[in-house]
DNA sequence: CTTATTTGGTGATATTTATCACACTCAAAA
DNA sequence: TTTTGAGTGTGATAAATATCACCAAATAAG
């Protein structure tokens, strides 16, 4: 398990009696990259912070197609599985590990009971939902409005803002993420190589604009 | 004002101390049907709870579109004005009321007291947040996935069960919503019509699908 | 080294959606 | 009644995106 001051590192704030809470309820759970850690319909039976790693959320459509929604990075906690008061409510959402990572899993049955215990929860689940929210917001606009170019423009920046400007992603995986083709992401990267935007390798690129 | 009765009829299950306050801080004000009562990038001075009528939230593009994201009820808030602490954030949605309303206005200063001091308002922002999340998902997935044909399709189910089974709205405020043509709509309305899921009359229509 | 697989490039074509142009209809106003 | 304007219908065309087909390069596997 986690020692306290760790914890307090990754989730600052909180009262003493939570940290303690957490160190006695919750499990430190790790998964490798590419596990899925939740999906559409699963029933939610703990909640999920994150302690190490990166995972990606996305929606599922109902031909399997995916779409990236937002990353979530240590100390930030996965929304839908926060305020689960019954075992059978189902994730709306698709979570995947894309590093190795470390998360806390914590059984559903304490979410209702920190909530009249703890303060600082309540805040944390508040303050999750509401950057949650935003990113749902964003991820709307680009894609109520925006066209693919500009769509593959964001989603690079915020991948490059995860991991920095070398972006180790096949066309595919981008074109899977996007919920379009290879095809289209191969031309488009093309675009951007021509307009001076990226230098491309094979299975990598490096962004350079700006 | 209100009396004490009828807020607890439209906002059930809070604490005594809450609908005291609620009558104490809270102004009752009126808008008409068409108003815009938050802008894209207005600063949020006020929680705003719906008491009477329907509001329509949108997402607002750089080149002024806007595209409809989902309806707000009586007994139901804006989440962005919710957990405002500073009186210079900035909502980063666009409300529009769709009927003549009645909301109640908070003034922002009150929010983070009242989650100190009343558990019934920190569940209230909790699932006001909660809901307007999924509705979110809700928006990304038909965005994200489907065709303008079914994104219409789902846009008029939205509708009719706000309003009933009669549409009153023109082409052109539908396109609006949905951020595309006017003939658009009209095309794929009509197609509606020749499959027999519509009957249309001038200025409205009625499904009768399913 | 040779072969197989993964990844990327690109033309051809189809589909979907956007845009432009203009005609028609109904209803309200003059 | 005539006029005006809002709402709608629809063809033509353009642009964006999806799909298919196939090849080439790089890498991994044998």
């Amino acid at each position: 398990m986690l020692s306290k001051e760790t914890l307090k590192k990754i989730f600052p704030d909180w009262e003493e009696g939570l940290y303690d809470a957490i160190l006695k309820e919750a499990e430190l759970k790790e998964a490798k990259a590419g596990t899925t850690l939740l999906k559409m319909g699963q029933n939610i039976k703990s909640a999920m912070l994150v302690v190490e790693g990166t995972i990606k959320l996305y929606q599922e459509g109902e031909d399997g197609g995916e779409y990236f929604m937002y990353h979530l990075n240590p100390g930030e906690a996965c929304a839908v599985t926060l305020v689960c008061n019954y075992h059978h409510e189902q994730s709306q959402v698709l979570a995947k590990a894309v590093t190795d990572i470390q998360y806390l899993a914590i059984p559903i049955e304490f979410m209702e009971k920190w909530l009249n215990e703890f303060k600082s929860w309540h805040y944390f689940v508040i303050k999750t939902y509401r950057s949650r929210y935003e990113e749902l917001l964003k991820t709307i606009n680009e894609t109520a409005f925006k066209n693919m170019d500009e769509r593959l423009e964001f989603y690079i920046k915020r991948h490059i803002n995860q991991f920095g400007p070398s972006v180790n992603l096949t066309h595919q995986e981008i074109a899977n993420d996007l919920n379009t083709s290879r095809e289209v992401v191969s031309r488009l990267l093309k675009k951007m190589e021509n307009n001076g935007w990226i230098i491309m390798n094979r299975n990598s690129f490096d962004w350079i604009k700006k």
